[in-house]
DNA sequence: CGTGCCAGAGTTTTT
DNA sequence: CTCTGGCACG
């Protein structure tokens, strides 16, 4: 029998619930995942459930992995984990046994097995926004329509829209044109119609159309259904108040014939209304769902009693919500921290400043956070950081499959899993430079289209005899067999194998004979463009018989893109260059933990990653993030800056119904993830957009009980005089108005700390981190970072360069 | 074809 | 303010 005996007496009642629909309304740090994992290590091990009879989802891959983990310890024992975790996890979740995956990983792995259904083949790639984006603008270009009017971002969320409603592109059009409801529908509807069609033609799916399709599968295809409806005899989702319509009727349609239907959620965590989250889903359950069961579990276990306090006399200012309140025996804990200070700048400050005394005390760096509301807050908090030697990691900004390098090596590996995937070929047709340029991949987009090709498969094509026809997505060899064998042209005999080198000599003097007809290019551009193809389509040969990592290294130095790379030389080219090995690292590791990994589940799992997946938990850093990737995170200490009207609730959020509760829901979240201590600040002036305006306090500190909050000891309204007191005094270098040394620290813990970042005298060019340097060219800047002979330099007015110490004009600034 | 300049837009974004 | 994208110029 599992052990239930640390659950309290609701959890336990959630988890010992077998058959029928459950409800368990979670409150923020009540322990659900904890309740789910012994739910299904109960069915499991007590009941006899075979686990591939069981299905959970969630939304992030993070959340995932956290509840197979802690399943598969329950299951096998902490001591087996300890062994040999990797091993069981794969044994436990593969694709026959207990499917713990997100919306979309369940949805791909379904669609996987049935793609041809719907008229995919089996190699189609999942795109992400940034392919979007170029598809959606080739689409506005297409129709002749206004980029200014149609803008990728407006394009995009309005077709997103349309398929998180399951309108289909032949629906939206006939709403569009049955009533007149404008001309602007009717080119969204036109646009989705295309954009699809295009996604469709380039074997390529978008993250909407993963569920939308699954959902689409079902509907279309009764055995399938039926299939899957038999195989998941019980049905576990998490989040489920941000389900949005499409991942509402997923779950349905799998659970209409058991009805073994569990749902966790918390209706007042519900922020992803705007992007079509319905909250109604969980409201309505009980409705849904009849004779279902509900679970309420109320004790919270993460924060003391202030901050919950606080959490709640916020929230009871939200509507309809499911009656609930949060308690915990954790005791009152320290009071709510409310400060307000003058700007940005002095709350950036405040919170470095803070950061440092409360590390002074013992407290971890990584046991912080900032919170957000938007990602542009976090610049300077960034520059504060810096300027006051708190290390930090910041989430959202580029993510790391989007650098340039990485996305455009990842398009070539697509190219090569997909050759029907004109979005990444033209990403990288001309990447490094090949001389083929804008009006090159306009004629050759336009040429494939015409022919009803892809534009690999056109170029293959036409190395060959001609025969334009030959080529399929998965065959794309047939076209490199064409050139050694049918095709008369050349010396084309040695274009065997996997050499898509030996194919380009060939295809090279093929330009002039038969190319020209076919592929609207000429001269060098015609021949580089054989060569890629050429070399592209030995790739899409072989790469079912490559390991990824070779794959991926052949890449590198037959599409000559680290040479062009070294050839610039440039600090920033360096950088990538790293970047590129790094990544080699990544597939390196993803071979040695799954070493039958094939390329396309490599390619979907980048796919399907975010960066909180990336957030590296050992780094001793502060994080900083936005509130709503914060969700589900939890840190003894949270600051939670720009408590102003305006900027949170934000502007466009205020005046527009039920807006306003959402923001106020976020704010519940953010507060919920403290655990010990939490600060709420408020700048007087705020510069937003370059411009300085005073602000007023946020409704959702008006609202807040203020028995709970420490408003500062020395200021009655609350003004920056509340921090610039004592300790703050010392400094570094003169120039820096706050500094650490001069402080001793004054909490319990205080034993004074040895001043570890002294710097040594500068003889010749030794700079750290925080450093003000000037550069001859650049001017002044300060260093973010400095290692192995390089700086990274955020100069004042240039941006960031990294530089090598030992050759750049630099000089240090006192 | 590639660079540089200017205009315009700028919540949040688990996948 | 600061990034992005489109366009004009060399």
């Amino acid at each position: 029998m599992i052990n239930l005996g640390h659950l309290n007496e609701k959890q336990r009642e959630a988890a010992l619930h077998g058959e029928g629909p459950l409800l368990i309304l979670a409150g923020a740090g009540s322990g659900k995942t904890s309740v789910m994992t012994h739910r299904i290590a109960r069915l499991v091990l007590d009941e006899g459930v075979d686990p591939r009879n069981i299905l959970a989802v969630t939304f992030t891959n993070k959340a995932a992995g956290e509840m197979r983990e802690r399943v598969a310890r329950l299951i096998y024992g902490a001591e087996a984990m300890e062994e040999n975790g990797d091993g069981l996890l794969r044994a436990m979740s593969g694709y026959g046994g207990l499917w713990i995956l997100t919306f979309h990983a369940a949805c791909l792995r379904i669609l996987h097995s049935y793609a041809d259904r719907l008229g995919y083949t089996n190699g189609f790639a999942v795109y992400d926004p940034s392919d979007q984006k170029a598809v959606a603008k080739r689409c506005v270009k297409a129709l002749g329509l206004d980029p200014k009017q149609y803008s990728a971002a407006y394009v995009l969320s309005a077709i997103s829209g349309l398929k998180e409603d399951g309108k289909s592109p032949a629906e939206a059009l006939a709403e569009a044109e049955g009533q007149y409801v404008g001309p602007r529908r009717r080119d969204i509807a036109i646009l989705y119609k295309n954009y699809s069609e295009m996604l469709k033609r380039n074997n390529a799916m978008d993250f909407d159309d993963l569920l939308l399709n699954a959902v689409r599968l079902f509907g279309q295809n009764a055995d399938v259904l039926e299939r899957y409806q038999n195989r998941f005899h019980y049905i576990m989702v998490d989040e489920y108040q941000d389900t949005n319509r499409l991942q509402y009727l997923f779950v349905k349609m799998l659970a209409a014939k058991r009805g073994n239907l569990c749902v966790v959620g918390d209706d007042d965590q519900s922020i992803y209304g705007w992007r079509g989250a319905d909250i109604r889903n969980i409201l309505d359950f009980e409705k849904d769902f009849k004779a279902a069961r509900v679970v309420k579990l109320e004790q919270n276990y993460r924060s003391c009693g202030f901050i919950l306090d606080c959490a709640n006399s916020v929230i009871r200012g939200n509507p309809d919500r499911k009656d609930k309140a949060l308690w915990t025996d954790r005791g009152a804990g320290d009071k709510v921290i409310y400060r307000m200070v003058a700007d940005e700048k002095e709350e950036a400050r405040f919170v470095a400043d803070e950061m440092r005394r409360l590390a002074d005390g013992g407290r971890r760096l990584r046991d912080m956070a900032v919170l957000t509301r938007t990602n542009a807050q976090s610049r300077t908090f960034e520059e504060a950081f810096i300027a006051h030697g708190v290390e930090y990691r910041m989430l959202g900004q580029v993510r790391y499959y989007d650098r340039k390098e990485i996305k455009d090596m990842l398009s070539y590996m697509a190219l090569a899993a997909n050759p029907k995937d004109d979005v990444a070929l033209l990403r990288i047709i001309n990447e490094p430079r090949r001389g083929i340029g804008g009006k090159g991949t306009d004629a050759l987009a336009a040429a494939a289209a015409q022919r009803g090709l892809s534009i690999l498969e056109l170029l293959a094509g036409e190395t060959g005899a001609g025969g334009a026809d030959g080529t399929d997505s998965t065959g794309g060899m047939a076209g490199l067999a064409g050139i050694a064998g049918a095709d008369g042209t050349d010396s084309a005999g040695d274009a065997a194998g996997l050499s898509g080198m030996a194919g380009l000599a060939g295809a090279a003097s093929a330009d002039s004979a038969a190319g020209a007809a076919q592929v609207p290019l000429t001269g060098k551009a015609a021949r580089a463009a054989s060569e890629f193809a050429a070399v592209m389509m030995g790739f899409a040969e072989a790469c079912g018989d490559m390991k990824v990592s070779e794959l991926y290294d052949e890449l590198l130095a037959k599409t000559g893109y680290v040479k062009a790379l070294e050839e610039k030389g440039t600090p920033e080219e360096e950088a990538r260059i790293e970047n590129l090995l790094e990544f080699r690292s990544a597939i390196i590791q993803n071979e040695a933990e799954d070493p039958e990994l094939a390329l396309s589940d490599f390619l979907e799992k980048t796919a399907l990653m975010s960066d909180v997946d990336n957030l590296d938990k050992g780094a001793d850093a502060v994080t900083v993030m936005t509130l709503h990737s914060a969700k589900g995170l939890e840190f003894p200490v949270v600051f939670m800056p720009g408590m102003e009207e305006g900027l949170f609730p934000t502007q466009r959020s205020i005046g527009e119904d039920g807006r306003v509760d959402e923001e106020r829901r976020l704010c519940y979240v953010g507060m919920t993830r403290a655990m010990d201590r939490l600060y709420l600040l408020r700048a007087k002036v705020r510069t937003l957009y370059g411009r300085r305006d005073y602000t007023l306090e946020s409704r959702f500190l008006s609202e807040l009980d203020k028995s709970v909050l420490d408003e500062g000891a020395d200021k009655p309204g609350g003004d920056l005089t509340g921090y610039l007191h004592g300790d703050l005094s010392g400094g570094w270098g003169g120039a820096r108005p706050f500094g650490e040394s001069g402080r001793r620290p004054i909490d319990a813990f205080g034993a004074a700390r040895a001043d570890v970042k002294q710097r040594e005298e500068a003889k010749a060019i030794s700079v750290g981190a925080g450093d003000r340097v000037r550069h001859r060219k650049f001017g002044a800047g300060l260093v973010i970072e400095a290692a192995n002979g390089f700086a990274t330099v955020m100069f004042d007015t240039e941006g960031r360069k990294k530089l090598a110490l030992d050759l750049a004009p630099l000089s240090k600034e006192e």
